[in-house]
DNA sequence: GTTGATTCCGTACTATAGTACAGAGTGTAG
DNA sequence: CTACACTCTGTACTATAGTACGGAATCAAC
């Protein structure tokens, strides 16, 4: 038997406001779910597409952009070469944003090695060299 | 000899608007620069800071954590072990990000190849799947 | 079958990150 | 030495992403 959540219920699952999954319905960021009288009924699955939009957003993504990712699927194969081309779009972004976490990610490891061998020399503000090669 | 930048000249450099410059003065994301009468006049460097606080924010960073970011440094070695501290916070951080960005790559090639190959199976929301196992 | 928690809708408010503009002053090139 | 592009300060407006709240309706547990 599978289970259904109340709006409440879903919030607390997925750990947002409940103003917030109103507010994604709203934008239409979220799909209304069936309602039985006057009340909204969510799968499980919500969870899980709510957890997904919290983490995008966390990592560079609009709302807009979010629901985009969440909306690349094949309907039919017509439409493949679309799917095909916007999925490949985005993971030139997604490898974008590797590269340069990574280029941080060392800027910082340095900037720590310089704590514990103090003879390591360090500009004023080290960090900013983590972009200057080729961004 | 060095160079110096107006505002807009450096606005320009940096690929953003005059009035966010201003913003960030105000804000104290950026540090004033000397004036000169009553004109700010910019090192270069501030092409640099700038173009990371964009692209931090492009990473999911917000203007406050980017300012932070750029204010890790080493004063003194007392402070060291606090510098250590928020360095090794912000690379976790960004390892998790990276790890995620490959959850999510991985799920949009996954999506690309049953366009290539017609006989793959893939549920109604393939990328939901991305972030199941161990967020 | 009443009561208390939850949900409904709509509207208004908030935070963050800018953007736009008015009106005065300044710098510089011809 | 003047014309005009640029800069100054301050205030107001915008977009995005929520958050809060009033007052009515509904659900569920006792």
């Amino acid at each position: 038997m599978k289970e259904r959540f109340t709006i409440g219920k879903l919030a607390n699952a997925s750990d947002v406001n409940v103003e917030t999954i109103r507010f994604y319905e709203r934008k239409g960021i979220l799909e209304q779910p069936n309602k039985e009288g006057s009340f909204r009924y969510y799968p499980e699955s919500y969870i899980l597409k709510i957890r997904f939009i919290k983490r995008s957003q966390e990592l560079g993504f609009s709302l807009k952009e979010a629901k985009e990712l969440l909306d690349l699927r094949i309907k039919n194969h017509a439409k493949c070469s679309d799917v095909l081309s916007k999925t490949e779009k985005k993971i030139n972004e997604i490898d974008k944003k590797i590269a340069d976490l990574k280029k941080m990610k060392a800027s910082l490891k340095n900037l720590a090695n310089c704590c514990v061998d103090e003879t390591q020399p360090l500009s004023e503000c080290p960090i900013l060299e983590c972009f200057i090669d080729g961004v």
